[in-house]
DNA sequence: TGTACATCAGTGAACGCGCGTTCACTGATGTAC
DNA sequence: TGTACATCAGTGAACGCGCGTTCACTGATGTAC
């Protein structure tokens, strides 16, 4: 369980677990075609993961902690000192060119479309299933608190409800934009992704808009 | 077919549908389900529907042109004059009584889970079906439409590409905000919902953010 | 170093169940003469 | 008005299939003495 070949057996299970998600969504998430992409037998997928609950768990931990690192790399801590001038846009303070990294980064990713299914499928299954719903709010309230710390540094002025809910609505933006911009709900467009840009940016560190 | 009675039991067995795929998802979707809904043989739901795919198409095609039908009722059109004053705030210019309303609708709508779930079930539906997928992008295209007018009505100096932007904008933040409301993907508050309204009334009308 | 044994890793067959689909059937309703 | 017949509305049983789960089994690997 604990020993080395045993931990990577299981990874190599959880990836066969999110080829088959991302390719045919939780529908056709079985642990036959699990065990298939795996290349083991059925039962020996089961000697891991002793049920489909057990194995759907552990796929969805794995993925949003991932996710969650990513954010961890591209939004820096306070004490790492915001690299003016990084960007195109020369300017160093209005907005600074670690937030637009920031947004750029976000964007980017949702030009992966697997990346986008995995996340549709994870609002679908939340809710549905309880378990799933906790392990999401949880993911969301973390990645809240990290865009929280950001505008909090660039508008120490505002109160603290105030970068809450800035926050969230930088989230719901970025969220929705992926439907958008993976063809679900819209037509992407390079003027589209720069006005999500724009109002990405006045959400983390821009005026109030009204 | 075509007969009052005919067309009475359609939409009575696509009602039970609805209220079996709001109450458990896509999965639970099946044709025992829906004819244990509807109150009726699985060998008669079958005399209407030949086929689940048959019956998933139209169910969807109700939902989403019900949806647009409230849709055009929020979103008046050209020859509506504005209704000045309507609103709390008194204003009649800046924002337009008539976009703080829709944006009212809009976000009033996401209140109700059930409607909620129906559309990510959409969207992960539509990532995996293509005739889904057909259905939900004709969708969107005519709900940015509408917004599009909206837009086009309050900027006209702006240019036609700009109304479309901003409109796609303006949808990507709409559907963002009902996973944060819903409490999928966040933590519904009035700062959270006053700042979304903002967030979205500069969209349709208000200057650009950068 | 060798042997006995426990645990780990992996196989293969079978189970009961719910699924979509097929189809022969029955009674009710309309229509032609 | 009455009868024959076609169509409509609805039933019920059976099919093959893929599903998650169970379980007895085998070979490999580690561990104790």
């Amino acid at each position: 369980m604990t020993t080395a070949k045993g931990a990577a057996r299981r990874a190599a299970l959880l990836d066969a677990a999110e080829r088959t998600l991302v390719g045919g969504g939780h529908a056709a998430l079985s642990l036959r075609a699990v065990a298939e992409a795996a290349g083991v037998r059925l039962g020996h997928l089961q000697y891991y993961f002793p049920s489909r609950e057990r194995l759907v768990e552990e796929l969805l931990a794995r993925l949003l902690q991932r996710s969650l690192d990513r954010l961890t790399d591209v939004i820096p801590g306070p004490d790492d000192p915001d690299r003016a001038g990084g960007g195109t846009d020369g300017g160093a303070d209005d907005p600074p060119a670690r937030l637009n990294r920031l947004v750029g980064v976000l964007l980017a990713e949702q030009t992966d479309p697997e990346l986008v299914r995995v996340f549709v499928e994870l609002w679908a299954l939340a809710a549905r299933d309880e378990a799933v719903a906790v392990a999401v709010r949880a993911f969301y309230r973390r990645y809240a608190e990290l865009v929280t710390d950001q505008i909090r540094a660039h508008l120490p002025g505002a109160t603290a409800e105030e970068h809450r809910a800035r926050a969230e609505v930088f989230i719901a933006l970025v969220e929705g934009s992926s439907l958008i911009r993976s063809g679900v709900a819209g037509t992407p467009s390079p003027t589209t992704d720069a006005l999500i840009s724009r109002t990405a940016l006045s959400l983390l560190c821009g005026a109030e808009p009204a």
